[in-house]
DNA sequence: GTCTATAGGTGGATAGAC
DNA sequence: GTCTATCCACCTATAGAC
């Protein structure tokens, strides 16, 4: 609680924006030492390579997002309703032309350094989890409904609002991703 | 008809693999040049900037995939085969850990030079309005059932479909675009 | 922890010979 | 059309002073 955020803490924000804007293979050390005002070599030391760097940030991203989850779980009990937070939480991440962070770093993937992949799929088995659940909730008191397993609906959605983002943003209209959230959550009964 | 395939088409050959694999700020003429086994200089005597070998690309892949949809039209007149076709042609592109060239592109869209961005949307622009067609058309018979407007209808696929390769490929599972599209054409009654 | 300086490599791109 | 040679900007990364 000392400092309201150190170094690695602010290099990983700047890094994070960049990525969600430029992706991996996009933005380099030299970009966020021109913003942080620090010479490349100082980012060195807080993350000896670019892989070290990347790793964290998909860390970082998934603790956050799972902390948003929790704190859905508290306030809301509603199957429809969780699942209408969650969608929501995504169309938050679009402000400034970003994406999804793990979204834009699947696109990437085959660049990516094994550290980071293994991450990265770990992100989207959470997701994957977390929606399952909700779908069997919703299932079990009859506000959801559903065609297949919640553990397929679950993968099939998160798909379908990364691809939502994705084509959102390339039109620079939010509004699109909550079009189509709002369509896909509406198959779902939410 | 007399080259089976001129020096520029297989530049566009490797370029789109390299592309659909690695993305656009992901591959280099050097890559290209390797593989091709010429210089990187004769690549510029075809291609004078990497942003013309990009325009070029998404042209001459819109140029396919409307030929491909022209087929379908041709050859299948129910709504419903009409989709399940669609779908199908982008699980054939998931194949050697590919991503659809325009999925990949929307991806990096902040990169992209202007007239890269233009041809994108016009692009996904096809996509929708092709995909409408079909939805009205099915709307039309009853064969086919969506919520909101054809167009929007249409707009949502597009973004699902390529959400759902960009995860597939990133569990290097095919399989889970083909459960997922499934899922997605069955909402619609394909 | 941050700096200067620099290494070693690769990026896209060009000039000019053949 | 393809080559050699070269340019310059940028990349990730390291050594060592402060």
């Amino acid at each position: 609680m000392d400092a309201p955020s150190g170094t690695p803490q602010r290099i990983l924000d700047i890094a994070e924006r960049l990525v969600q804007t430029c992706g991996y293979n996009g933005f380099s050390y030299a970009d966020i030492a021109a913003e942080l005002k620090v010479t490349k070599a100082s980012l060195h030391y807080h993350f000896p390579g670019k892989a070290d760097l990347g790793a964290s940030l998909i860390e970082r991203y998934e603790h956050h997002f799972l902390a948003a989850l929790a704190g859905i779980d508290e306030r809301e009990k509603d199957a429809r309703g969780k699942l209408r937070r969650y969608a929501a939480i995504y169309g938050e991440v679009l402000r400034d032309g970003r994406m999804c962070l793990c979204g834009m770093l699947a696109a990437e993937y085959a660049t990516l350094p094994e550290a980071m992949r293994t991450r990265l799929r770990h992100y989207f088995d959470e997701n994957e989890r977390w929606l399952a659940g909700v779908l069997k909730l919703g299932r079990k008191d009859g506000t959801l409904r559903s065609s297949g397993t919640p553990r397929e609906t679950a993968r099939t959605l998160v798909g379908s609002l990364e691809g939502a983002m994705m084509l959102a943003r390339s039109y620079g209209d939010p509004s699109r991703y909550r079009a189509a959230s709002a369509r896909i959550l509406a198959e779902l009964g939410a």
